[in-house]
RNA sequence: GGUCCCGUAGCUCAGCUGGAUAGAGCACCGGAUUCCUAAUCCGGGGGUCGCAGGUUCGAAUCCUGCCGGGAUCACCA
């Protein structure tokens, strides 16, 4: 289904012919060998670098080996021309017919054009939000969200079997602050006068969590002292919380397939397992860490700690795993939440962080490959900062939160799939500066309008012309789409499968909305030249085979642009008055 | 000071395991609509790819060192 492969495994295929002839020395390596498109369409079709990247290791020209391999190329029925150019480039021209037949089979395929197996089924585990259960997701956390249930949606497509968690940090010291600010607005609940000291929680969104815990158990905690309800009001608090998160998940329609509580954890030996078992590879040790360095020196004091030898997996300093009083350390069991994680069979893990965390990675990556012995990669992805503005000013201020502007916020603004499309068009760890008027602005300055106003287009071109079944559609005579801009669009729609499996391998969901403001473009630009030149409308009274031919041709655009989106959790509309 | 990320057109950013004359939008200038959505399209000007070395047939891309911006840095999760 993937065009580039077809044509590169017919490539491979003549390189080892020649090899077989002679005309290519024995033992070559053609891992380095790519088709790609041409930076150039005037170049052609497809482009293959074969002859530049074997011609040193074969001791030959390159242009010698093009010589050959255009010939042997030229004789398949797919390749109309292969051109030796520039330095050795060999230039593909496919029969027309290889395009053509590309729009009967995206309307057969549907949602499906595009999916591949590169993924094999492969279990991997994308973990991303894990905000702490402590209040409403707010915009720093709106951005690691998307990206997570994106690039999840996108390794699904390549054939990876994925697996969408959060871990719930439940098992730390801030939740006895917010068991805390829960127990006084259970008490304001009761009517007392309240004030918050520092270090609680004072957000609004727990006074009806207060009120919830005041109708459940009534009076019983007034005036009792800390002990008696910190690890009901923990458990209470924890799940409210989780719930407001669970709901402002909702809202962008993100669903977890695992909620991984910390706590589990803590008590059942887990923690205490894995630590053995890094200590059976003798990467757990006593021993007193070298003060920091630089000025962060001072007030320091050296401590004996049990450590983690993460230097022997490439950081730069071991990490302790207990404190001085023999507690664990947040690492310990994140470490163990790994192990685990490894022990449920996932042939690899993706965390999804803030860039705060930027200095975890490397210390985890190292337990990870102690762990696995290197065979379960890690790949972190770090999401930079949102910032967020209206009308180019500054945008900080949340109703509700007083500090943070909440996700439910944004989404109330902007709508969930302008939130989604907007937060996926920069890379992850490139700041993302975010507009919320031009967000929601109808025009090509705002590619989430500009993508979908080309599906819509299409939808309109169709009913016009009384929405005829893809069926019908893909049996009409795509050798009529023969204008420039129309093989343009085809060889567009032609990139996706390649698309979706390089962002797919890359981890970079951002890749598939670039490619559908591209994709979106070619369309406009052709159904444009339908206002200057009558021939070239989708329809055309005096020509209804031509007219099937590009219906056809935009019904496919539709459903590419309409999978793409759907990877990145956008849902197209029909139309956009 | 250590580590990580970023540095590409006036602005915001792409640039696909190194490949051909470095691309797009905005802004600016000039055009296009009796028509399926002008909410669009076409053309033009605009670049020492932060700087300096290195690797090679070839570097925005890989390596080293600087410069500038951001994040982070020992018993906080």
């Amino acid at each position: 289904m993937n065009l580039f492969a077809e044509i590169k495994t017919l490539v491979l295929s003549a390189l080892h012919e020649m090899v077989g002839e002679g005309a290519l020395p024995a033992d070559l390596n053609f891992s380095n060998v790519s088709v790609e498109p041409p930076r150039d369409a005037l170049h052609g079709d497809m482009a293959t670098n074969a002859a530049m990247v074997l011609a040193k290791p074969a001791k030959m020209k390159p242009r010698d080996i093009a010589e050959i391999l255009a010939q042997k190329l030229t004789a398949d029925p797919r390749i109309d021309t292969a051109d030796v150019a520039g330095p050795g480039f060999l230039n593909l021209r496919l029969d027309p017919a290889i395009l053509h037949g590309l729009i009967p089979q995206i309307l057969n395929s549907g949602a499906d054009f595009g999916k591949s197996n590169i993924g094999q089924g492969r279990k991997v585990n994308v973990e991303f939000i894990s905000a702490n259960p402590t209040g409403p997701l707010h915009i720093g956390h709106t951005r690691g969200a998307v990206f997570g249930d994106a690039l999840s949606s996108l390794l699904d497509f390549a054939g990876y079997q994925v697996t969408r968690e959060y871990v719930i940090n439940d098992g730390g010291s801030q939740i006895d602050t917010l068991a805390r600010s829960v127990y006084l607005r259970y008490l304001e609940a009761h009517g007392q006068a309240v004030s918050f000291p520092e270090g609680v929680y004072p957000g609004d969104y727990l006074v009806p969590v207060g009120e919830a815990l005041k109708a459940k158990i009534g009076d019983a905690y007034i005036d009792q002292p800390e002990d008696i309800w910190m690890e009901e009001i923990r458990n209470f608090a924890t799940d409210a919380m989780m719930g407001l998160i669970r709901s402002d998940m909702a809202l962008l329609g993100i669903e977890m397939d695992v909620f991984f509580s910390e706590k589990s954890l803590y008590g059942t030996g887990k923690i205490e397992a894995c630590l053995d078992a890094l200590e059976a590879k003798g990467l757990i040790y006593q021993g007193t860490l070298p003060p920091p360095k630089g000025k962060l020196g001072e007030g320091w004091e050296p401590r004996e700690q049990t450590l983690f030898r993460s230097t022997a997996h490439g950081d730069d300093v071991d990490r302790p795993v207990k404190k001085s009083d023999g507690g664990w350390t947040y690492f310990a069991p994140d470490i163990a939440y790994h192990y685990d994680k490894i022990q449920r069979g996932f042939d690899e893990l993706i965390d999804v962080l803030g860039a705060d965390h930027g200095g975890y990675v490397k210390r985890m990556k190292a337990a990870v490959s102690a762990m696995s012995d290197g065979k379960v990669p890690l790949d972190i992805k770090l999401c930079q900062l949102v910032r967020l503005f209206r009308d180019g000013e500054p945008f900080k201020m949340s109703k509700r939160a007083g500090t943070f502007v909440l996700l439910s916020d944004v989404v109330e603004q902007v709508g969930a799939d302008v939130t989604r499309f907007v937060m996926l068009t920069r890379k992850n760890d490139a700041a993302l500066d975010f507009d919320l008027a031009k967000a929601t602005e109808q025009s090509k300055d705002n590619p989430v309008f500009y993508v979908n106003y080309a599906y819509a287009r299409v939808f309109s071109v169709l009913k016009k012309a009384g929405n005829p079944s893809d069926e019908k559609l893909a049996s009409a005579n795509m050798a009529l789409l023969t204008h420039d801009a129309e093989i343009n669009l085809i060889k567009k729609l032609a990139e996706w499968p390649r698309l979706a499996e390089l962002a797919a391998t890359h981890h970079e969901p951002h890749r598939i909305a670039f490619y559908l403001y591209e994709l979106a473009s070619e369309f406009h630009a052709l159904q444009h030249l339908g206002k200057v030149d009558p021939d070239l409308r989708f329809i055309r009274e005096d020509a209804v085979e031509c007219t099937e031919a590009r219906l056809a041709m935009i019904r496919a655009v539709a459903v590419v642009i309409s999978a793409g989106l759907g990877i990145l959790g956008v849902t197209p509309r029909n139309e956009m008055r």
